[in-house]
DNA sequence: TTAATAATGGGATAACATGGGATTGTATGG
DNA sequence: CCATACAATCCCATGTTATCCCATTATTAA
């Protein structure tokens, strides 16, 4: 489960160390495929990029296995989401290098943002993340009371 | 599986390099049938190829094999898939000609684009890509709030 | 304090995509 | 049956990019 929120360093190179956490959730949860890496694609909600284990993927097909072949929810998928993502292994030193077009895309340059979201995690400019975090914990605060009172404790 | 969208050139003599990604899922995949190489066939949805790993055949052999022989679904499948695709072997340096009949298929010339679809994936001329995939990012955009309910909460 | 885990930097190495020539294979006609 | 022409395949060479490997520093744990 990817948990906490790290902001790592983006080298010359375009490396960047994903956190520790992150590389033991992946390595316990890819009994099942032996890759020893992330899956990271765009993000449809904004400038930044969402990610998981392969394992990840292979889920996310297997609900897709599910719809018809005609379905154009599944292709819309498939292309948002499998043909837009990379595989980026881990180096000896559990960093991976993150595509130009990667960064690019959400605005990357020296420092970069790890954010744990269970089954999956997001990577932003930790500039933009912090914009989005703060407008977003305002939003709970308002709606703090309506959370209360419609479930016991399941809060996600 | 196969993730991600590259584009290769297309030479002189028709070859082009399968990327990378592709090559090792197949052969991952492929300790069922040591074929070493691709099969692709004209897609029924345009102008654009789709291919595999020789598994996927096999896969809808299998799925064929349910079917009664008489089923006219059966044999349209027959006729669309088997009978219209063609092996390619990988040569020393993985790469595969493509027969001048897929070329004019599906309008390539200079340039390839490999889209990675999962269990399978299309081969298309790039402007002809970029089109197809603007059209259904904006659809996928459009319906992402419907998408993330229907796959179980987490997958977007 | 010492050892162990992390994150990071940089040089060496291997992998990949690509072009071109040489060789083999296959179909066709003599 | 052999010879020829054409095309497909193999093989090697190249530049570029990515990855491997080692060294250093910082942080945490024993």
């Amino acid at each position: 489960m990817f948990l906490s929120t790290v902001t790592n360093n983006l080298d010359a190179k375009g490396r960047v160390s994903v956190p520790a956490d992150f590389r033991s959730t992946i390595s316990n949860d890819s009994k099942r495929s032996p890759f020893d890496g992330i899956v990271i694609w765009p993000s449809l909600d904004g400038n930044f990029l969402e990610g998981g284990g392969i394992s990840l993927m292979e889920d996310f097909q297997a609900s897709l296995d599910l719809k018809e072949h005609y379905d154009p929810e599944r292709s819309a998928l498939q292309y948002a989401i499998f043909a837009s993502s990379r595989q980026l292994a881990f180096d000896g030193g559990g960093r991976v290098s993150l595509p130009k077009d990667m960064h690019e895309f959400a605005n990357l340059n020296g420092k970069v943002t790890f954010v744990g979201l269970g089954r999956r995690f997001e990577i932003w400019n930790p500039k933009l993340f912090e914009e989005r975090r703060e407008s977003i914990l305002t939003l709970a605060r308002e709606s703090r009371h309506i959370l209360k009172t419609s479930n016991s404790g399941d809060v996600r």
